[in-house]
RNA sequence: GCGGGCGUGGCGGAAUUGGUAGACGCAGCGGACUCAAAAUCCGCCAUUGGCAACAAUAUGUCGGUUCGAGUCCGACCGCCCGCACCA
């Protein structure tokens, strides 16, 4: 009875100790058994970790051991996402070098990892900052250009001058560089693009094969691709000057409403108003006007419609009237043709822009019921369904067989041996840019030759590897300074030329780590054999924030590694799940400064104060842990206060896992409370059935009653884990905690113990040690050595269970009258339904409402219910 | 604006997918043990009425489908998330 405290600080790194030393997480690739991969996202090396970034790898932690207790061969590893831009902020702040700061979070960040007691195969750990991953990028790279996956062009970029460098959008705050606070300009640049629009088509079909994704992710990446049909349709200029193209092409999905149409509008980047332009200084200004208009999406939305009238007329396809050609400041060059027909009775956007510039604004749509002499202005714009009306031969038709007239019309026009019309499939989706003006990168691998152009490093060259000797100290890319790095030969003619300086975007990094995971420690990256054995990955794990971009390059990446013959593969993540916040309260003192947690003291009447002071403190609700707001606990703290399995149970508990999660000292001391009952229930069942027992020929009741709770945990639990309802498993084990604590407590007031119970106690010590196993680890291994058992508890099997202690022979059913439920009634699992209503109609609160009537009906749920009416 | 999700005790949440609403935990209250405290153990804990058995009301609001609705359908209210001039 009077076991002693379980001792956490000192029992896990023991524990951790013998699972390193005997290489159990270890996996090899020729293991006979099947496999599981298991991965969660891997991290940024910031700095440190702080105990809210621990969930996602705790819950990967959970299915890893439960699939290894499952007999699977479990691939669980992990690495670093360390290039990036946070380590050149760092070089700069503190005068060091981006490598030796990553390498050193990294070894701190590991540390703490290590600390939560996770099952990972640290011999297969990488770093994408390493030239043996980068290099193999870079050989993929290469033929990813070969294949034609890549190309290079103009494009605009967001400039800062005086840092000399690119900014991302959301880098650029009111128009101005967020660290230099230069204006902004926007500069065409060279750039690499993967065409991932190119496989927009594939990756759109490929979501509904993704069974195991959350629906929410597969919309959001649906949305983001943005198919749409539509049709192309050709306007011919009317008095266009001869050195310009003579017709604009337009994208529409509402070709239906092609007679409402008052103007044609550009897009300032189109190629129609660069040539305009070129001799009308007004166009110039305003396309000027235009670009410095912003790129922050709070200026787009409040941006208002500008227009500039080219005095260009284009003939309409249907014989409708001329209509002006506009440039506006609303039409995108990026998507569609960067040019439209804008119809202002049936969409906001033209609306607004007829209104300001004075066009005609024709109904051709009549919302059902509608009558069309009183259907007027104050209802329009209108996009809704309807009738065609103003419309000649289209008069009376829907909106799907309008648009089916127009586009079968206009495919059958001919204008110069070409169709006007062609249905056409747009994608939102675009290509994606990789050129990063950065160092801390993975190398572009070409040269620039002024003879050649761009050629390929050879094969032999690679990896480019980063120059080591780069200094900070000067704006703009290190690597573009760099006295030597960027002059070599041209690999094709010999002549002197420039290495590409720029580097990649760090998302391709991370478009094929799961791959490079497949191989062997110290083998070459991405071996097909190896690949094809692990991927995809069964169950991927990480925040909602990856939900697109993150996501959908590495789908594209995987499909393309597939065409050219690196994988067997199309999608990479079989199973998907994305896990919510830990959040914590803040704290403000009185001056308004952060707290830490540690700094604040909870004062019984409900008020805090400042550790040591009367200082009142105010408490702000609770937000995502950051260091900046201070809300943050170190793993390192929890597991010298209550051990890191409590911080593990209170992290699966009570919060489903998708949700955020509050942490607080109360759920930690809890989960502390239970894993010190754990520990008493194993030591208590040992302390009373010393030994372990054969399976008794019979058992009595109470017994029989203990091993069903026990079965049904294994049962229940098991699939709790399989479906990821980590906080439903938690429970199960506390409502059993107390099932085996009362039937403890009852065993030990007997007189005697059977024999029977023995075993059963023995049993539902050891099933219970198993079912909190992948959870709580350590505590497990513990208990595992109290109970007497050979080899650890890591390497247990998942309890067998009897299907015939997971069925109870009787049930009892509810009994409802009229849907009220008035009575319960016992009867054997396997009563007929005759004999359960004849069981009921015996029932005191049957007899009594029927008063000698028949019932109109009962309805008879097998082992549920029983619904009586009257 | 478009798209999606969610609303259950003081709190986190559960509910076998249409079948006993509130499992389990946290907090709270009462008791046992103790010189005392901690720890632990036992009990109570949606609301209203009743000594009680029990009854009535309860899953954001209103309506509907059904023998039966937290769950399905419609409208509304509130909150959260994603996208955003995508033609």
């Amino acid at each position: 009875m009077s076991t002693e405290r379980y001792n956490a600080r000192e029992a896990e790194p023991r524990w951790q100790q013998v699972w390193d030393e005997r290489g159990i997480f270890r996996t090899r690739n020729d293991d006979p058994r099947p496999k599981y991969y298991v991965l969660e996202m891997f991290p940024y090396p910031s700095g440190r970790i702080h105990i809210g970034h621990g969930r996602n790898y705790v819950m990967g932690d959970v299915v890893a051991r439960f699939k290894r207790m499952k007999g699977f061969n479990v691939l669980h590893p992990m690495g670093w996402d360390a290039f990036g831009l946070p380590a050149e902020n760092a070089a700069i702040e503190r005068n060091t070098h981006p490598g030796k700061w990553t390498y050193e979070n990294i070894d701190t960040m590991r540390a703490q990892l290590k600390l939560l007691g996770l099952s990972l195969d640290w011999s297969r750990e990488i770093a994408t900052c390493d030239p043996s991953y980068y290099g193999e990028q870079q050989r993929i790279f290469l033929e990813f250009l070969k294949a034609g996956f890549v190309y290079r062009r103009e494009s605009e970029v967001n400039w800062d001058p005086v840092d000399n460098t690119v900014l991302a959008n959301e880098q650029v705050i009111d128009g101005r560089g967020w660290r230099s606070g230069a204006l902004v300009e926007r500069r065409k640049l060279a750039q690499w693009f993967f065409r991932i629009s190119a496989a927009s088509e594939e990756l759109l079909a490929g979501l509904d094969t993704l069974e195991r994704w959350p629906d929410k992710v597969r919309l959001m990446q649906r949305n983001w691709i943005g198919r749409s049909e539509g049709l192309h349709v050709r306007f011919v200029l009317e008095n266009a000057p001869y050195r310009v193209e003579q017709e604009i092409k337009v994208y529409t999905t509402r070709p239906d409403t092609l007679f409402g149409a008052s103007f044609l509008a550009l897009s300032p980047g189109h190629p129609l108003t660069e040539a305009l332009a070129a001799d009308n200084p007004a166009l110039k200004g305003f396309v000027e006007e235009c670009r410095r208009g912003g790129t922050s999406t709070a200026e787009i939305e409040t941006q208002e419609k500008m227009g500039f009238d080219t005095g260009l007329k284009v003939r309409h396809p249907l014989g409708g009237p001329h209509l002006p050609v506009y440039v506006a400041n609303f039409v995108l060059m990026e998507y569609g043709t960067g040019a439209i027909f804008g119809c202002p009775a049936h969409d906001q956007r033209d609306f607004d822009f007829a209104s300001k510039y004075g066009l005609p604004i024709t109904p051709v749509v009549l919302p059902p019921g509608a009558d069309e002499a009183s259907f007027g202005m104050e209802s329009l714009p209108y996009d809704g369904e309807g009738t065609l009306i103003h419309s000649g031969f289209l008069d009376g038709l829907s909106i799907p067989e309008a648009k089916e007239a127009v586009a079968a019309r206009l495919e059958t026009q001919m204008l110069g041996g070409e169709p006007v019309g062609e249905r056409a499939v747009n994608y939102r989706l675009r290509d994606w840019g990789i050129s990063r003006q950065r160092y801390w990168g993975c190398p572009i691998p070409i040269v620039h030759c002024d003879a050649c152009g761009p050629v390929p490093v050879p094969e032999g060259e690679l990896p480019v590897r980063l120059p080591e000797d780069v200094s900070f100290d000067a704006p703009g890319n290190p690597l573009d300074r760099h006295p030597t790095w960027k002059h070599v030969n041209c690999p094709n003619c010999g002549r002197p030329a420039r290495r590409e300086t720029d580097t990649m975007d760090t998302f391709v990094d991370s478009s094929w780590y799961f791959a490079r995971f497949a191989s062997e420690p110290d083998t070459a990256p991405l071996q097909k054999g190896a690949a094809d054995h692990w991927l995809a990955v069964d169950q991927y794990i990480g925040g909602i924030e990856h939900a697109i971009l993150h996501l959908l390059y590495s789908r594209f990446f995987t499909r393309t590694l597939k065409k050219i013959g690196r994988v067997s593969v199309d999608e990479p993540f079989a199973g998907l799940f994305t896990q919510g916040m830990i959040v914590h309260e803040t704290y403000k003192d009185s001056a308004g400064k952060w707290l830490f947690p540690e700094e604040v003291e909870k004062r019984p009447d409900g008020t805090s104060v400042k550790v040591g002071t009367d200082e009142p403190v105010t408490v702000g609700p609770p937000e995502k842990m950051s260091k900046s707001k201070k809300n943050v606990v170190p793993p390192e703290i929890v597991a010298d206060t209550y051990g890191v399995d409590a911080a593990r149970w209170f992290m699966l508990s009570d919060t489903p896992p998708e949700r955020d999660s509050e942490w607080t000292d109360r759920g930690i001391e809890g989960a502390w409370r239970f894993m010190q009952r754990i520990w008493r229930l194993v030591g208590d069942t040992v302390a009373l059935a010393p030994d372990a027992l054969a399976v008794p020929p019979a058992c009595a009741p109470e017994a029989t009653a203990l091993r069903r709770a026990a079965h049904k945990l294994a049962a229940q639990t098991a699939d709790d884990v399989e479906r990821l309802r980590f906080n439903v498993a938690v429970a199960r084990v506390h409502a059993f905690a107390n099932v085996f604590g009362d039937a403890l407590n009852a065993a030990r007031k007997a007189p005697a113990l059977a024999p029977d119970l023995a075993y059963a106690l023995r049993e539902a010590a050891e099933f219970l040690v198993c079912a909190i196993a992948p959870m709580v680890p350590h505590l497990a291994e513990e208990c595992w050595v109290v109970l007497g058992r050979q080899g650890l508890a890591v390497e247990a099997g998942w309890p067998e269970t009897d299907p015939a202690l997971l069925v109870d022979d009787t049930v009892t059913l509810p009994i409802q009258i009229n849907g009220k439920r008035r009575a319960d009634v016992t009867v054997p699992a396997d009563a007929s339904t005759a004999e359960v209503e004849q069981a009921v109609l015996a029932l005191d609160a049957v007899i009594q409402v029927l008063d000698g009537r028949a019932p109109k009906r009962i309805i008879v749920v097998p082992q549920r219910i029983v619904n009586v009416v009257v």
